[in-house]
DNA sequence: TGTACATCAGTGAACGCGCGTTCACTGATGTAC
DNA sequence: TGTACATCAGTGAACGCGCGTTCACTGATGTAC
């Protein structure tokens, strides 16, 4: 079975320098024999482990899943949202999770530019997280508090605001640490959606 | 001077071309011919008035700052944004902006991820804005609110949530009217800046 | 005002570069007997 | 265990497609006299 071994030592290979150099030039920038140059590999072997750069991205996409699958319904998972730390605990998963498939999650925004089916499953991504949270919101609305907007414009308020602060946060390196971080975010939702300070 | 005349026609038509072009299917994906056929030219022609795809996209730019300068410092400006009025005001008119001007702001953010100098036009565009709001956010401090984060990472979270969210409005049309996304916006900007409801 | 020539905007076929993709070949691993 | 053959992962030069860019040509507009 030495065969097989080898040939998952390359695709492994290529998975992980395709990462780096998408980290380093973007996915759109990046040619497929970028990828073998820094694999280490001939440009055609490439084709015996995918069909092309897309099939890559997805394969990369797989890996999230499979990993952060595993991770859900984590320990300490609060989902009352008129608790601070609850949106704290969720921004802070969101954070964790950002920073550690940032690469893949921003090559796949890259490829949704360009491509329909990539375009399809970011909104689909999109509309699972919202619907993870809205039950999570209602506890709010039954308290008494009154959101900013209705609860589905207001969770996409959220997700707008952590995704793209996160965004500049990881390139231009504001320099705040991880919990300045959280904080400055859990603050500034958990008053969006409240109304209210803690 | 009907010479002249013939050329600014057929580079306005260009112009337009692209723009409808870059809406229907994105900046990256338009190829040169996609716009001379869009405005009934011959391939050829692009070039006796832009030396690329990039060029053109600078002259759209290019209008933008021409006719947002004229807009600049318009009536009914208010910068204590202790008023929520004020943070209205300022979200009115970036929807506005926005919505005027979309379809060139999302080919310059495509571009970006693909050429350095559109990157740096970005990032110096959203520095700029921030330095706007620096001075009306310190009335807040000064009035004794307090901030969620440091002045500059609060207004970055305001500009992260404001343009994701048009972004994603303009897009997937979530059936929101003007007023109602305008609202949407104040409400959830001034209670994550100032802890406050009104 | 008329004529001869120059210049310019526009045309579209042709060219050529860049890059994705293929394919004949190599050497190693697996299989059959 | 050994031998002969089959299969497979990897190689890299070559191929060819797509698209940006060029350029010889056309017809119209401008200029000189």
């Amino acid at each position: 079975m030495k065969r097989k071994e080898r040939a998952a030592e390359t695709e492994a290979a290529l998975k992980n320098a395709a990462k780096r150099v998408f980290a380093e030039r973007g996915y759109l920038n990046t040619k497929i024999t970028d990828i073998t140059a820094e694999a280490g590999r001939a440009a055609g072997s490439f084709y015996n482990h995918f069909a092309g750069k897309e099939e890559l991205l997805e394969a990369l996409l797989a890996d999230i899943s499979a990993h952060s699958d595993e991770a859900a319904s984590a320990s300490g998972h609060k989902s009352d949202f008129t608790d601070p730390e609850a949106v704290r605990w969720h921004l802070a998963y969101y954070v964790r999770f950002y920073r550690e498939y940032a690469v893949t999650m921003r090559a796949v925004q890259q490829a949704a530019l360009v491509s329909e089916s990539f375009a399809e499953k970011v909104a689909a991504f999109g509309t699972a997280e919202m619907s993870d949270i809205l039950g999570h919101v209602k506890y709010l609305t039954d308290a008494g508090y009154e959101l900013p907007a209705s609860p589905e414009v207001s969770i996409r308020m959220m997700y707008a605001l952590s995704d793209t602060f996160l965004q500049m946060w990881q390139q231009q390196s504001l320099d705040l640490s991880d919990e300045e971080l959280i904080e400055a975010l859990t603050r500034f939702v958990y008053r969006g959606l409240t109304g209210s300070d803690y």
